[in-house]
DNA sequence: AGCACGCCGACT
DNA sequence: GTCGGCGTGCTC
């Protein structure tokens, strides 16, 4: 049989750490797949599952060539503007194609499910039954009800909604051989509602109305920056700029942070509107995420709420892209493809020709940067919903705290008034644990994690020692395992240690404690924030759990312990952080009629970086860290990328890295600074090192880049030394 | 990655 | 004698 394409082959993108495409003959006696299509291949001595990415005059010799086994799907899964969005991530992260495709796939498509919603089963008249007459039936009763109920529906009625009616099946079957009523799948429809409205909004203020106009009044791509402080009502702006394009029927794509994806969060888009919201966490099971994904991909979804991942679902309509909380960590994946889902938020946009929105109290540099440069539009709200006052903070000098009070007498004193004021307090440390040191104080031995470079944290409620970052566990020991003394103590403070000091000095006050720990249970986390909400005075003990999103209307004071950490950090994005998260904790303070206060006790007071963060304006912040980072080629004015290294000996990526690292055959500017062991040098076992890049230009850097994977590719080492890539690392440690 | 092939050490 | 260690090569 001669071939139905001649000298045609497909392009496909196949799940393997190769960065190509493989060539496949197309399937026998089949129509050429379309791009988007999944189909099974044959690779090397297994079948995978591969997307066809096109179709061209083939490169490869044709006796190498094998033929597509199978094609999966006769439409297109992966529309032409996610195979664009693919395309560009795996060359800007310099990733293999057929990870990338995976990686936007819900597993059980990946896994070569067919592409199809449960569709609904209703049973529906033929012509013949709809003219039959029911007293013909008199002799069997249960048919004769199930033809009569029919008849009064002659649109069809769901099958489980009969079988809830006590119809029997079998009186259905009955009427089916006599040719009167067939069971047929029907799509589940998109109910069209009478009116969008689900409530009435509520009168947005002079700078939300100047804010909802611009994007309402944007067309095709483009991108917004909406800056405005915490509590100045983003999501009132996301709301109402969303409403024209949702009566078009358009949908619109939300990513919030992990931790803001709450059920209050997703009930918030929920009442606003008439139109189904699709929420994608990570507590959903696959096929729930595969009916999410495809309901969004068929337009059922009017709303589609997710975190980063989300980027990746497929739309129908697609009318607008948001980014919450656009300065959050969260958005960028930390292993595997390690994108940045604000980036790709806005190439997307820029692909579908829409706008898309990063709002933020604290923006990132980075989209600073771009938005006074003109790249984005810059929307600001200066201003609190209704007649709320910006919180006041105070630098509260603890130079001559000891280390074993961690809260100053002022901050004290300050929780006490508070309480009396039949208010509540929030005490902020970035730190979940009793304490993040356990020592020994004859010799100095301190208790460390056997796989990690990091010290183990004491949980004193689970009386353990347990370690962050990898998550392993040991028993307290009685004796320093160093000179065997047992004169061992513990040093620093975490949330537990908070919570227990101070329930001990305000006895009969409530304390509430929120962190991942206590907040593991199902619900928990829903029960704590209720209490809180309720308004009782209280005193609230948190980590950043608590910094994002939350609505406290009687907190009036935070206190915030250990801000020197980040600023002090060798991190050089330390600075940023930790002003953006004192920012976000500020902004949970004095919603109501009372301004709120902020604590932030500092062994440093003296520190120029704090005194900018005082005014509580971000932008002073902002002005001179971007500042320090122009005169020194960091981002943004300079472009990173990260090749880091693990392996069971410490010498290994060392050495790998170092061979790779030669200077020449690099294109001019391109810096690289390492290799060096990475700060935390020592994680889950494995000895980590790391080469960073440096351009002032993205170009050369992503030429660089590919001179160095190409260099790693062909060198023996790197086959037993695990290694990856980072494209603008957020993280270095 | 995942699998086959191939060449050297210590076991029934 | 062979089972299995992991170095190395390849995947249209």
């Amino acid at each position: 049989m001669p071939p139905a394409h001649p000298g045609l082959v497909l392009k496909v993108a196949v799940p393997a750490p190769l960065r190509q495409l493989f060539d496949y003959l197309p399937p026998r006696g089949a129509a050429l797949p379309a791009p988007g299509c999944r189909c099974e291949v044959p690779f090397g001595n297994r079948t995978l599952i591969g997307v066809v990415w096109g179709h061209e005059q083939s490169e490869v010799a044709s006796g190498k060539l094998k033929a597509v086994r199978r094609v999966i799907d006769e439409q297109p899964l992966i529309d032409p503007d996610l195979l664009a969005l693919c395309d560009h991530a795996a060359s800007y992260y310099h990733h293999p194609i057929g990870d990338v495709v995976a990686t936007l796939l819900p597993v059980l498509l990946r896994q070569g499910s067919e592409a199809l919603l449960p569709g609904r089963l209703e049973w529906q008249l033929t012509a013949q039954g709809r003219f039959a007459e029911p007293a013909a039936l008199a002799r069997a009763p249960r048919q004769q009800q199930a033809l009569e109920l029919l008849q009064q529906h002659p649109q069809g009625l769901p099958a489980d909604m009969l079988a809830g009616l006590d119809i029997q099946r079998s009186a259905l079957v009955a009427l089916e051989k006599k040719g009167w009523v067939v069971l047929r799948e029907v799509e589940a429809d998109t109910p069209v509602p009478r009116s969008l409205m689900a409530e009435v909004p509520p009168t947005p203020g002079t700078e939300q109305q100047a804010a909802i106009k611009a994007i309402q009044g944007a067309h095709g791509f483009t991108p917004f920056l909406l800056d405005g402080i915490t509590g100045s009502g983003k999501t009132e702006v996301y709301l109402q700029a969303m409403e024209p394009l949702l009566k078009e029927g358009k949908q619109i794509l939300v990513l919030v942070p992990e931790i803001g994806l709450t059920p209050q969060t997703v009930r918030r888009f929920e009442k606003r509107f008439n139109v189904p919201v699709i929420s994608l966490h990570s507590g959903l099971t696959d096929r729930e995420r595969l009916h999410g994904w495809l309901r969004a991909r068929r337009g059922e979804a009017g709303i589609v709420l997710g975190t980063r991942s989300a980027i990746f679902t497929p739309l129908l309509r697609p009318g607008m892209i948001i980014v919450d909380e656009a300065h959050d960590g969260s958005l960028k994946q930390q292993d595997g493809l390690r994108y940045s889902a604000r980036d790709l938020a806005v190439w997307r946009a820029r692909l579908l020709d829409v706008p898309v929105i990063l709002g933020s109290a604290t923006p990132a540099l980075e989209t600073l940067q771009l938005a006074r440069a003109g790249r984005y539009r810059h929307l600001k709200l200066h201003n609190r919903a209704g007649d709320a006052k910006p919180p006041t903070l105070l630098l509260e000098d603890c130079r001559a705290l000891s280390g074993r009070e961690p809260l100053s007498p002022a901050s004290l004193q300050a929780i006490e008034d508070t309480l009396k004021q039949k208010q509540q307090a929030l005490i902020f440390i970035n730190r979940r644990g009793y304490s993040p040191l356990i020592h020994c104080h004859d010799c100095g031995w301190e208790a460390e994690c056997r796989h990690c470079s990091v010290h183990m944290t004491w949980h004193k409620r689970d009386n353990r020692l347990i370690c962050h970052h990898c998550g392993a566990q040991q028993r307290i020991p009685r004796h320093c395992p160093g000179c065997g003394s047992s004169n061992l103590g513990d040093a620093g403070t975490g949330t537990e240690k908070l919570e227990e000091l101070l329930e001990a000095r305000f006895p009969g006050a409530s304390v509430i404690r929120v962190d991942r720990d206590s907040t593991r249970r199902k619900g928990s986390l829903d029960a704590a924030l209720k209490k809180v909400h309720g308004g009782a005075p209280a005193i609230l003990v948190g980590t950043q759990m608590l910094a994002k999103g939350h609505h406290f209307p009687n907190l009036t004071l935070a206190v915030i312990l250990d801000a020197d950490g980040g600023f002090l950090s060798s991190d050089f994005r330390g600075p940023e952080h930790a002003g953006q998260l004192i920012l976000q904790v500020a902004g949970r303070t004095g919603r109501e009629q009372v301004a709120g206060r902020v604590l932030i006790q500092s062994r440093h007071p003296e520190h120029p970086l704090l005194h900018l963060l005082l005014s509580g304006d971000y932008h002073k912040l902002a002005d001179a860290l971007l500042g320090e980072r122009r005169d020194v080629g960091l981002p943004p004015f300079g472009h990173l990328a990260l090749i880091r290294t693990e392996s069971a000996k410490a010498e290994e990526g060392m050495t790998l890295l170092g061979e790779v690292a030669a200077l020449e055959g690099l294109p001019e500017g391109v810096q690289l600074l390492g290799p060096i062991p990475a700060p935390i040098e020592r994680r889950q076992a494995r000895f980590r090192t790391q080469l960073l890049l440096l351009a002032p230009d993205r170009p050369p850097l992503h030429r660089a880049i590919d001179v160095l994977l190409a260099r790693l590719d062909s060198h023996p080492m790197a086959r037993r030394c695990r290694w990856h890539l980072d494209v603008d690392p957020v993280d270095l440690l």
